[in-house]
Parts: structure tokens; C-alpha cells; sequence
DNA sequence: AGAATTAATTTAACATGTTAACTATTGAAT
DNA sequence: ATTCAATAGTTAACATGTTAAATTAATTCT
């Protein structure tokens, strides 16, 4: 006999919440210096890469094209961000932070950091590094889903 | 010397790249039913509990009071959701499956096991098990948040 | 009882998530 | 070279996420 799950126990929502106890910690710093927490994921990939493609961009910062293409919209407008077209290919476009952006990294990124260092100390950095790799061994373990008839 | 994190090691980031993993599985079953993801989780919890208020269904299902109050209001429509006011409270409403709803839940409900259970045997019962433990812990160490100044 | 507070829910406004359709450009196949 | 298919981004449409404000009803205080 077959042991019943509980119904409740899903693994989405379980991981939801998680992130969201996490989030809860982040979202005060970013109101405050006007981010949402998507263009806050931008801006740090960009403080990282000179210039990234917005494929590239798209596939880290786990954002779909559309949504990406609406927050470079937005952060283009603010003059944070800059849209270049790229060379030896019309269709795609190479962003890269401006002076402005840079410095938004720069102000928000301590703080950031100072938060993160606070969730470390209070689970513990060796479940947090432990939690990391299950995470990692997940993805890879389920990465492609089936076929669906 | 402290070692310099890599930056690009969110943890917000990391929950939500194996959130992805996972509803990457189940999204192409619930659009072919017609439901959002948050609707099935609507759905879901009020077909184990005969009748729930709303604030309760909120915290249950993850989703903020606003959401929930149009998700609702799209269920009451689509027929699968029956919202009642409350007897002694007339702020509160008591929301309840339709039987069309607790249908649809016997419809879905096979199918998304049948997908949980084929992440729980790529990924391993063991696995799954230290993964929400871990996640459990997590949040109880971080759930509150710290002042911000 | 009546005023002020608190509580549960909804509405509003703007940003993003999700899927499909569209545009422009490139690459491949005759 | 012309046609066809694939690729990169954007636009569109609708649903949800997030915060603030508004609504309505219950509670507290005096």
C-alpha cells in the first residue's frame, strides 16, 4: 500500500516560500532606492559584464524576453541602462550600464550584500551551502521535463 | 580576509531557478485544463478543507489579499468557486468549491501527481525530503525579517 | 451610545509573468 | 539571387505581484 502525499506538500509552493522569506528581507532596501527586485537582478549581472546580449541577460537573470524587454525600456528611460545595437548582427542588442547605473550598483550593492550576510549568519553557512547544491542537484535532476501526449 | 562572494550566488535567485524546474513540469498540464498556476492552488487547498475564509486561503496559497481577491472573483465566474459571507462577521466571506470545482480538482489532481511523482523519482524520495526539511529550516531561521533604519 | 481604532477585503495603479503573434534580420537551400 | 526557414526582439493581451488607498464592518475607549 502506497503511501498517500499530503496534498499540501508541493514542491513549487514549498520553494515558494522560501524565497519569499528570503525576498522579505531584500524588498524594504530596494523600495527604498526605487528597484523592483527584477531590475535590482539586471542591474547586478550588468555591474558584472561590461555588456551582455539580452539572450544572455535574459537566460541569467531568469527573466522571460518579454519581461526583460519592458524592464530595458524602463531602465533606459531612468539612464541607467544603455541599449547599443551590435555589430555584424541587426537583430540583437548589447546593453550595458551607464555611469548612472554604475552607480546605483555601487550605492545599493553594500546594503545588499550587509542583508545577505545576515541570512548567512542566521541559518548557518554550512546549510546554506548545503541547500545551494541540493538546489543545483534539483535542476539538473529535473531540468527537462517530460513529453506531455 | 573575508572571501568575496560571488555575486551572482542569490539565494533569491537560486530558489527561484529550481521554482522554474519544477513549474516547468506542470504548467503545459494545467494550460491544457485552462487554469493558472495560482488558481490550481486555489483550487487545490479549498478541495481539502470543505470551506475556508479568505484571509486563511491567502497564507495557505501564497498569494497576497489582492491577488486573491481577483482569482477569486475569476473562479466565481468560471463557476468553480462559491463565495458566502460570513455568519457573525459580515467583513469576513467564506469561500467553498463549486461542483464543477471539486470536478476540476478530480480531473487535474491524477495527472499532477503522476508529475510530482516523476520529479520525486529523478530527483529521490531521500532528496526530496532533506530539500524541505532544509527549506523548512530556512525559513524558520530568517522568517523575520530585520528592521530597516 | 458615539468617536476613534482596528481588521478583512477590495480597488487602483503600475510592474512583471505567461503565452501567442508579429517584425526584422540572418542563414540555409535550392 | 530568390525563397524558405530559423533567430532575436518586441508587441499584445490577459493574469498576477506589489504597494498604497479606499471600503466596510467589527472592536475599543470613554
Amino acid at each position: 500500500m502506497t503511501e498517500l502525499r499530503d496534498i499540501q506538500l508541493s514542491l513549487p509552493m514549498q520553494l515558494l516560500r522560501a524565497r519569499e522569506s528570503a525576498m522579505a528581507h531584500f524588498r524594504p532596501l530596494l523600495r527604498k532606492h526605487d528597484l523592483t527586485e527584477q531590475q535590482w537582478r539586471v542591474i547586478r549581472i550588468l555591474a558584472c559584464e561590461a555588456s551582455l546580449e539580452a539572450g544572455e541577460l535574459a537566460e541569467r537573470s531568469m527573466l522571460l524576453a518579454p519581461s526583460l524587454s519592458r524592464i530595458l525600456t524602463h531602465l533606459e528611460a531612468a539612464g541607467m541602462v544603455q541599449r547599443k545595437p551590435h555589430q555584424g548582427d541587426q537583430r540583437r542588442s548589447v546593453l550595458a550600464l551607464t555611469a548612472a547605473g554604475k552607480k546605483k550598483f555601487r550605492t545599493v550593492g553594500p546594503h545588499s550584500e550587509g542583508l545577505y550576510h545576515t541570512i548567512e549568519a542566521r541559518f548557518g553557512r554550512a546549510k546554506l551551502t548545503q541547500l545551494y547544491a541540493l538546489l543545483a542537484e534539483l535542476n539538473e535532476a529535473i531540468e527537462e521535463p517530460e513529453e506531455v501526449e
